[in-house]
Formats: structure tokens, sequence, C-alpha cells
RNA sequence: GCGCCCAUAGCUCAGCUGGAUAGAGCAACGGACUUCUAAUCCGUAGGUCGAAGGUUCGAAUCCUUCUGGGCGUGCCA
């Protein structure tokens, strides 16, 4: 059901003798902001009298005049400078809701579209640990798939792992040089990730150690430039110069403040690695241990027989480790072809560039040169090593190739937008631009203090952790005695824990998704699992208040279908007219996601379709219902609720119980 | 230096291709429970939409300039 295509067909019709631009006349229709002004308006009016050159009320009353709507509307009003104000027939919205019972679509239509669409998301490196930033990139992407395949789209998800590059390296020196063959045989995972964990400890002791002196002297010349301009004396007469002075002056104040930040940190970490005895001998053992990764990584490149034995053997374990996050986030992938899968074609990629004469030769490194683009896109290094570039160019001709996909979507923080709009560039270039690519940018997530989120020794928050600490919040919420008091029958600790980890973890997936995507948010986990205010908790609990009503009314969906056949649908008190309205507004939020790539649409209108069933459950009671006929009414709306809140829900990957 | 993005209530954030009195949640204050789950609802208060111009019937939204902040910027991804 789609109110908004509906009304502007309708008036497509009526304005085609009135103008030969109908359709963007008729588009100028919109849900109000005020329910006193009805359900929809057109403002179509006032721009079209212009070029009418008629007063706007009049070009309103000849709309309404033409268009036809007895069906669908009550009498058009014609309000203000010459809104036209529309409000839905009560019988027509009855008729509508009668149609979603038993419809498990919830009315939502399906898109003849069948040319896929390859969602490109998640893609963290293996072997390291996931970490916050991973949260995005991995949810938004999930509930684009997850909403683009409900509309009928055929979807292709990949997740285009890091599985080639220094974190290997890192992983293979470890086990060369730390690791006991049996014990990593006997437990895998964690044994590598301790590896990991050890040498890149070490990896990043080397350059925090190496890194001091620059900024300390770094310090050093950013006070003295401050110094410098504070001993400066503005021009009293010239308050420009004055204030320019003043902002130099704080810039400069801050540059040291960051800075010292910086050493604060860097020095923290070396006081860490010194002051354990282990770690401290390892630093002194293995002093070129950064050079040492990169040549175990360069030597997997070129086919070392050993490190490539290894990284076969080492893979599928770190691929578990990741899987675990997925399952725990309930994310599947139909691909997961990483960097490796295209190692050897990467070569061909350069060459065809070069032969195309697209590309050329700069300081030793193969460069595409790009129109208003100040740096080359490097395909290749001095050193003959490829880069980033030329994977995704790789990948872009297999993903052509093989799936010709109508559109690929990139979700990708917006950092990388310069690098997207080369990819995209040379892809026109190259002749693979016979597809829609999009780089569905994203923000990024910040701490209480407004900066990228990070521990205090400076490194990034692990995700697990991370998704641990929301379901302890949440258990301790969910399991409030008082509260499991109410149950009958009570809640058995599996149930709790059931309950405890749906509600932690969607409440990071819903608040993550609560944001529009392009925007920077504050992670704040005390808000997210908060029982008040714009949660995954409100509507996960609207959810349950639904599925008790129906519970103690004995009564399944099709038994309201049958009641509904005897006594007709129709709305006694206004609540249930805009809980009916909010309900068959779902397909145009589904859209909304679609068209922005953007699944905040879908969880304000979750929100506001929760608060409107409060209300509604608030003031119409079903149990209680004056007759059978409103009580056939209300168990409708009540089960439609339930299962558009459901499956909205689920379209951002987010769980529901029947009892919170 | 150049490029991209951002600035909305005390706080966190929405605001669709320009529409009527700029919204929600939190925090504050005042109400409503022998509950179909009060994890709820109702009400009050709170804004010069960073600033100044421009476009027009009409601007938070589009354009220009300015201020403040973030990010990126030739061999990491």
């Amino acid at each position: 059901m789609h109110f908004t295509q509906l009304l502007q067909d309708r008036f497509h019709e009526a304005l085609k003798p009135l103008t030969d631009a109908p359709e963007s006349f008729a588009s100028m229709i919109r849900p109000t902001t005020d329910p006193k002004h009805g359900d929809y308006q057109a403002n179509l009016a006032m721009p079209l009298s212009k070029k009418l050159g008629k007063p706007p009320r009049d070009v309103a009353a000849a709309v309404v005049e033409a268009v036809k709507l007895d069906d669908v509307c009550e009498t058009p009003e014609i309000a203000g400078p010459g809104f036209i104000n529309l409000k839905v027939k009560d019988s027509f919205l009855a008729e509508q809701i009668r149609g979603l019972l038993g419809d498990a679509r919830c009315g939502v239509g399906k898109t003849d579209s069948t040319q896929p669409i390859v969602i490109d998301f998640s893609s963290p490196n293996v072997a390291k640990p996931m970490h916050v930033g991973h949260i995005r990139s991995t949810v938004i992407g999930d509930s684009l798939a997850r909403t683009l395949k409900f509309l009928g789209y055929h979807t292709i998800t990949d997740n285009h792992l890091g599985d080639w590059g220094t974190q290997f390296g890192i992983i293979i020196y470890g086990y060369k040089h730390f690791g006991d063959p049996e014990v990593v045989a006997k437990d895998p995972v964690p044994e590598l990730s301790k590896l990991y964990r050890r040498v890149n400890g070490l990896i990043e002791y080397r350059k925090a150690v190496a890194w001091v002196p620059d900024i300390e002297q770094a310090i050093e010349t950013a006070r003295a430039d401050a110094a410098d301009l504070e001993s400066q004396t503005p021009d009293p007469a010239d308050a420009k110069a004055a204030k320019k002075l003043k902002k130099s002056i704080a810039s400069a104040n801050r540059r040291v403040e960051s800075l010292q930040s910086e050493l604060e940190s860097l020095r923290s970490k070396i006081a860490g690695v010194e002051a354990d005895p282990t770690s401290a001998a390892d630093a002194a053992a293995h002093p070129d241990i950064d050079k040492a990764v990169l040549q175990e990584t360069a030597k997997l490149h070129q086919g070392d027989a050993e490190n490539l034995e290894l990284w076969k053997k080492f893979l599928p374990f770190c691929k578990d480790e990741i899987n675990r996050v997925y399952d725990r986030l309930d994310v599947q992938f139909d691909h997961t072809l990483g960097e490796s899968f295209y190692h050897s074609m990467l070569g061909g990629v350069v060459e065809q560039l070069e032969s195309k004469g697209l590309a050329s030769t700069s300081d030793g490194a193969v460069c595409v040169f790009l129109d208003g683009f100040d740096a080359p896109m490097i395909v290749r290094k001095q050193d003959g090593a490829f880069l980033y570039a030329t994977t995704d160019l790789a990948t872009l001709r297999y993903r052509l190739d093989e799936f010709n996909p109508a559109e690929i979507l990139y979700v990708v923080d917006s950092r990388q937008s310069e690098h997207f709009d080369k990819i995209f560039a040379v892809a026109g270039e190259f002749g693979l631009a016979e597809v829609k690519l999009v780089h569905v940018n994203f923000g990024t997530v910040l701490g209480e203090d407004g900066k990228p989120m990070k521990t205090r020794s400076g490194s990034l928050i692990g995700l697990e952790s991370l998704l641990d600490d929301a379901v302890d919040r949440a258990r301790t919420v969910v399991c409030d005695p008082q509260r499991l008091e109410n149950f009958d029958p009570p809640m058995e600790v599996a149930e709790q824990e059931m309950v405890a980890e749906t509600v932690g973890i969607g409440a990071i997936k819903f608040a993550d998704l609560g944001h529009h995507r392009t925007s920077d948010y504050r992670f704040n986990l005390d808000k997210m699992v908060a029982l008040e205010g714009n949660t995954s908790t409100y509507v996960q609990y609207s959810y349950a208040r639904t599925q008790a009503i129906l519970q103690r009314a004995e009564k399944a969906e099709s038994d309201v279908i049958a009641m509904i056949d005897t006594h007709g649908l129709s709305f006694s008190h206004v609540a249930e007219r805009t809980l009916a309205l909010s309900l068959l507004r779902f397909e145009e939020a589904l859209l909304a996601v679609h068209k922005d790539y953007a699944p905040n649409a879908l969880v304000d209108y979750l929100l506001d379709t929760a608060r409107v069933y409060s209300r509604f459950n608030d003031s119409c009671h079903v149990l209680k219902a004056e007759s059978e006929a409103i009580q056939a009414t209300r168990l409708a709306l009540v089960a439609l609720t339930g299962r558009v809140l459901q499956l909205g829900l689920r379209l951002l990957g987010v769980g529901v119980v029947p009892r919170m």
C-alpha cells in the first residue's frame, strides 16, 4: 500500500489538461505534518498558479474539481494560500486493513526488477580482532540487503575480506618465532589471536618508540609557533587582523594539546610493554620485527611455499573467528570473496590499463591520472606490489562478468569517498560502467568525548567485548527481579538469557541504524539499552504487548479474520484510525530506505508506529471492548501491529521476543 | 594550499525532490497504575535552524560569502 503513489496517480490524471508537466506537480503530495490538515496535502496549486496566471486558490479549486478521489478520500479542502488537504476515507482505510490480514508481506509490493544488486559490506581484515569501526558497515549493509531482498530485488551480498595483507605476515612471523605447533593445532582460533596480538603489540611498540622523538620535536615546534603568535601585538586599528591572530593562537594551542595527548598515548603503550617482563624480553629479542613481518608478507605474495602453506592452514581458523561474530549478529553473506581471490588477476588489470593508455609510469609507480583529481590513482607501487585500487578494479570486473548486476553498493566509510570517486571514474573509462555504482558512505562512531572511539591506551575497542557489555546491561534490566515477578509462567534462566541477548544486540544495531548513515554519531551504551527513549527496547516491548493481548484473547490471525468477516471492520476511536494509517505506510518507509540507502527511515517509521500503538493501547482496551465488533477491529490492528513491528525489526536485523 | 562533509532545543539526534505554528527522545516540571506488561500514556517548559546576503508566493532545505569544526589529500586499506 502506497497512499502517496496512489494519490499522485490520481492527481497526475487530473493535471494532464492543465499542464504539460503533470508528473512534476503531482509529485508535490506528501503526508501532512499536522493531523488537523488531514492525512495528506497537495502543494501544487501555488507553483502551478504562476504558470497559469491564475490565483492559486482558483487553481486548487479547479484541480479539486477535476481529480477523482471519491473512493479514497473525503471531499478535499482548500486551505491557506492554496493547500489541498486530503483525508483518507475510513471505509477505504478499513478495506485496506482488511487486505493486510493474512498477507505475509504486510501490504508491501514486489519489484519486477530481476537484474541483481551486489552489496559489498563489512569487509574486515581477518586475523585482526574486529572492532567498533566494523559495526556500521556490517549493520547498515545487512539491513540494506534484507530490505532490498524483501522488496523483491535479487540481492547478492559479498564480504570483501582483507585476507591477503600484512596481518598474515604478522601471524606467520608469530607462528615461526613464538608458536607452539601442538598448542596451535589443538586450539587454533584463540592461539592465533594471541600470536597476532603478541606480534602486533611489538610492532606498535617499535613504532611508538620511533615516533616519540618526532612527536616531541613537533610539540616543540608547535609550542614555538604558538609562543611566536602570542608575542605579536595585534594592530588595534585592524579588528579583522586581531581576530585572525586570536584564531591562529587558538589553533596552534589546540595542535599542541592534540600532539601532547598523542605523546601520552604512545608513552603509555611503551610503558605497558616495558613493565611486562615477557613483552620486554620479546621487544629486545626482535628489534627489526616490523621489517621482518613485511618480508613474510612479501614472501607470501611471491608464492613462497612455506608461507603459502601456513596461510592456507590458518585462513579457515581466522574465518571461524570472524564468523563467530557474524553468527552472533545474525549476519550472512552469499559470497566471501576476499582480496586473495583476486590476487592472480591484478597483473592483468594493470596491463590492460597500460595498453588502453589509461595508465602511465611516474616515479617508478604505475599511475592513472584523472581529470579533477590532484593525486593519481596508483595501481602498482615502485616495488611492484599492487594496491587496493588495483584489487577494487579487478573485483569490479569480476562482478560484472560473474553477476551482471544492475547496481553495486559499496558500504564503506566516508573517508574513502575520494578513492571511490577515482575507482568509479576509471571504471567509466575502462568500459566497466554499464552498472550503477554507489558508494554507500557512512560516518564515524565517536566516543563520549566526540572523538573517534578508542580505549584509554589508544587502541580500538573490540567488537565482541562491546556486544558482551550490551548484553550484560540488557540482562540487568531485563532480569530485574521486580519485573520478573509479573510473569506467569515464571521466566526461566534460559529465556532470560535469550531475552538479554536479543535486547542487547538489538540495541546496538538499532542505535546505529537510527542515525542517518552519513552523520557521525556518539556511541552511548547506556542510552542504547535504556528502557526509555528512541530505542529498540521500546519497539520490542510494543511487539511483546501485542503478543500478550493475542495470547490472552486466545486468537490467532485466522480467528481474527473470521471475526472481521462476521462483524466487518470499522473505527470507533481516533487512535484506531491513526494506527491503521500508520500500518499502511510500511511500504513507503521501505521504499524510502531503498531510495537513499538509508535504514534510518525504517527506524523512524518503527518508532512512530510503536508510539502510535502505545497510545492506542492506552485508550482502546481490547479484551474489555464495548462490543464484539469493536473487539474484532482492535484485534485485527493488534495482530497487524505485531507483524509489522516484527517484520520491520527483522529487516533491520533486530529480533523480537514474545514477552519481556 | 586544494578537495569533501558537518553546524537544528540544555544533551543526543530526525527533518523526504523548498510548503502551513521546525519535530522526537533524554534531562526538568506537573499529572495518570486494585495494568490486555506504567519498559506505558497525557500535559508544561525549552529554538534568531552557526552568521550575513541572494533566489521566490514561501527557505532548516537551493545559491554565494563568512565563522567554527571534522575528514581526506602520490606509492596503507
